[in-house]
RNA sequence: CGGGAAGUAGCGCAGGCCGGUAGCGCAUCUGGUUUGGGACCAGGGGGUCGCAGGUUCGAAUCCUGUCUUCCCGACCA
């Protein structure tokens, strides 16, 4: 019987609990790397096997590369290699050796050491671009589409889980084309697929915009997101998108012969989410009673526990409807299980479910059967409700599909209770400190002042949102003219 | 890398100041009664107290060193 802390108590105590009570995954021995356990990773199955398909409806392919860059490899895009520098983590020797100073213990061989470092990828930009190089040599080979699912290692002083850990699991899109505006296109287009994946599957509104140079990813020319707003108000940037210009063709000389026969330079995009998105799910929508998943994505979606009593023959009736009812409802695609398990009594099992955030419960006893009617909780909001065994099925998957729009739009609502315009310092701060969420706000262009802002409140320009209104005004801190306003938020 | 906290049974913790050979709750196992919001009774099992030294007749406890993890900052998806 665990008690979770609760979110206006201790908002990231509240966070963790959910994770590890959740069974979503655990601390390991590793600094800062986390063990997925069986529903986290079945989670994340879920979300990957959607996207996965949306890639490859928009023209993807997916490949794998390796996990170590050759130092010299990864150094050639300057900006990429400096920005990343500092997270890596190297490979420096090939070889252990038993200590013949101490017995039954190793020591790294010094007689191993490699020749040239390997760095374990933060991203896989060089690697792939040492490779598109022998595979790109006319426009007919372009444009090139190609994602990878792979790990990644960023060596982060402090880690969350889920939310940032020195190793993740993540998809990364890298392609290649002949024009920058294919790229261009190509890196909005992926954007997009990232913000309905997000809207459609995980119920999460986001915002789709463009980050200033300061926020830009290490080698890119531009780089668009899509920031979602968590439930303590804070900022969470949950897809990025790469307009990479021809930096990386430059770099790892990347030429194709065009149809004017003229030697060009390759265009490139980079994108890319990562398991984090279940960070962003579990602060998006759960509760102090647990998780709250959406049904789109929920590894399981209806549980129907059996309220049995002392009576033999009741209990068979009720075995059978369930038996019945959760065929039925696999029919449907719908995602069941039936947890007759005997050892635990229904009450336990509601609280259970309820911390795994599973969407729709179906209590089934003596009493329901005989008056041929279930009752049904939704997780979501923990209504209860008495639904009629004819038909259930059906209802069940609109109850579903109620509970995932449901989710959307409470998140939404939220986003917009918590979205403010800020017209002066002392507003900006005031609002900041008071109330969090998104602040829309002029910024007069600069990093300077950015990073001012940064400094002195912690709050990040989010993004520059797509097709943002063109307005004249000034800049909160300095008062210098700016002609849109900018969204400003603490971030995780 | 700075600041804080913690390592004792699977989990959560007490014990430590005042040294005497380890305890509580949950979980687990056995038997039984139960089952509409985290059941109850009875019995049982499980720990070289993070690691290495030292002090002592004797160390979870005192001393020294060391490792690790977590939390808060700076850095970042």
């Amino acid at each position: 019987m665990s008690t979770l802390t609760t979110r206006a108590n201790d908002y990231s105590q509240w966070y963790n609990d959910l994770i590890l009570k959740g069974g979503l995954a655990d601390h390991s021995s590793v600094r800062g790397c986390m063990v997925i356990k069986p529903y986290g990773y079945a989670l994340w199955e879920n979300m990957r096997n959607q996207l996965d398909r949306m890639f490859k409806e928009t023209g993807h392919q997916n490949a794998y590369f390796p996990i170590f860059i050759p130092k010299s490899l990864f150094e050639a895009e300057e900006k990429n290699a400096e920005g990343f520098a500092k997270e890596c983590a190297i490979v420096t020797h090939y070889r252990l050796k038993t200590d013949p100073d101490n017995k039954g213990k190793l020591i790294v061989d010094p007689a191993a050491k490699l020749e040239e470092e390997l760095i374990v990828r933060p991203t896989s930009e060089a690697i792939i671009w040492n490779t598109y190089k022998g595979w790109i040599q006319s426009y007919r080979d372009l444009p090139l589409l190609i994602n990878q699912w792979a790990n990644v290692v960023r060596w982060e002083m402090r880690t969350r889980l889920f939310l940032r850990t020195a190793e993740f699991l993540w998809q990364e899109g890298h392609t290649a084309h002949a024009t920058k505006e294919e790229a261009i296109e190509e890196t909005v287009k992926m954007l997009d697929v990232y913000a309905t994946f997000l809207e459609e599957y995980m119920a999460l509104p986001v915002i789709k915009g463009v980050k200033t140079p300061n926020e830009r990813f290490a080698g890119a020319e531009d780089t668009y997101c899509i920031e979602a707003m968590m439930q303590d108000g804070k900022a969470l940037q949950a897809g990025t998108s790469h307009f990479l210009g021809q930096n990386f063709a430059k770099a790892f000389d990347v030429k194709f012969a065009a149809k004017d026969n003229t030697m060009e330079y390759v265009w490139a995009t980079s994108w890319g989410v990562s398991t984090r998105l279940i960070g962003a799910l579990v602060m998006a929508h759960s509760d102090d009673q647990g998780l709250v998943l959406p049904p789109r994505i929920a590894p399981l979606q209806v549980v129907i526990v059996p309220i049995f009593n002392k009576d033999a023959e009741a209990r068979q009736r009720i075995d059978n409807k369930a038996q019945t009812l959760m065929s039925e409802l696999r029919a449907k695609g719908i995602s069941v299980k039936y947890d007759d398990d005997d050892t635990s009594r229904p009450g336990w099992k509601f609280a259970e479910y309820e911390l795994k955030g599973v969407p729709v419960r179906i209590a089934l006893g003596a009493r329901d059967i005989e008056n041929n009617q279930a009752e049904v909780a939704r997780r979501d909001t923990k209504e209860k409700a008495s639904y009629s065994l004819d038909g259930l099925t059906e209802n069940m998957a609109q109850l579903l599909e109620d509970i995932q729009q449901n989710l959307y739009n409470r998140a939404l609502q939220f986003r917009e209770e918590n979205t403010r315009k800020a017209d002066s310092w002392d507003e900006f701060v005031e609002m900041l400190d008071d109330k969090g969420g998104f602040i829309a706000a002029h910024w007069d262009g600069t990093s300077e002042t950015e990073e001012k802002i940064k400094e002195m409140t912690k709050a990040t320009i989010r993004c520059i949102p797509l097709n943002n209104e063109q307005e004249e005004g000034k800049c909160i801190l300095t008062g210098n003219p700016s002609k849109e306003r900018v969204l400003f938020a603490r971030a995780y």
